[in-house]
DNA sequence: GGTGTATAGTTCACATGTAAACTATTTGGC
DNA sequence: GCCAAATAGTTTACATGTGAACTATACACC
């Protein structure tokens, strides 16, 4: 069912422009829950798993500064500072000082990289099975136009 | 530029799926700091116009149940106690008791629909520029995509 | 070599989101 | 008519996000 009948929207208040803009919203806050619920067994949030993938693929042997990290997730220092916190209390990451006694870089501990390994793989297969109702053509249209969009703000 | 080079993701760690599901993840957190920001001097955030706006097309005389508003944001009705509150509180909107005495019915104030109207203005030709950048066909097929992954959930 | 500026991280106050436990009210089944 | 179940709203504890003010460190330039 399209947005326009689940909010009980007119077709008079709306363009396609704001329609589609209301669908990348809402289908977002959808796939985010979806993402919650799939990540809760493993202890984690969605927000943390994003967090130590970035360390997985990023983070080399010496791991990635917090600055970095906000840069990669797009949201600002005082929230790193947070989500660090909680995943060391947890034992999925470490901080380590480094040479420039400023930063804090970040680490995933073994324990971490396991817990990862396992809902990693998961993952994968369920993106996979939640994006692959829409056809690789229109996956890269949708991509084409996000950027565009992304370009243009 | 594509969220691969932005987010230094190699191709071999992604695939066209999830690059569409960060896609839409990453252009909706644009878009909604963009929204932000848009709101701010009138001083509402987001959310409070987009609980405003459905007042404003839904809420016909009698208002909407806070319950109603809920199920229509897509967040549970713990959060529009503290929406409801906020919203009060600066003189947008406010609590009428209904018949069924469970019920809060929330409606626009005087105040609130004198806001709203010149907000709306100025965020439709915001949207508009905004998405124009990509064809109308192309947006279709984006709402139609968006449309099946919600259904697929 | 010392000083001003930029950068990294933290802390605070706040907005928005969740789940769970609670109260008040209504309604359905007997 | 009465009690069980359902529904609406609130409260609490917590996670995630912001901007602004703060501390500590590094660096550039005179």
């Amino acid at each position: 069912m399209g947005l326009k009948e689940e909010l009980s929207l007119s077709k008079d208040f709306i363009s396609t422009e704001h329609e589609a803009l209301l669908n990348l919203y809402y289908t977002t806050v959808c796939l985010k829950k979806r993402a919650a619920g799939f990540f809760a067994p493993y202890g984690l949030t969605d927000v943390q798993f994003n967090l130590m993938m970035m360390l997985k693929h990023h983070g080399g042997g010496e791991g990635l500064s917090q600055a970095r990290l906000s840069e990669m997730m797009m949201v600002n220092r005082a929230n790193v500072t947070g989500l660090i916190d909680r995943l060391e209390k947890i034992g999925m990451v470490q901080r380590t000082a480094a040479e420039d006694r400023r930063y804090n870089m970040i680490q995933l501990t073994a324990k971490g990289k396991k817990l990862l390994k396992k809902a990693d793989d998961a993952y994968g297969k369920e993106v996979q099975q939640i994006m692959s109702v829409v056809s690789k053509a229109d996956l890269k249209r949708l991509i084409q136009a996000c950027e565009k969009i992304r370009e243009n703000l």
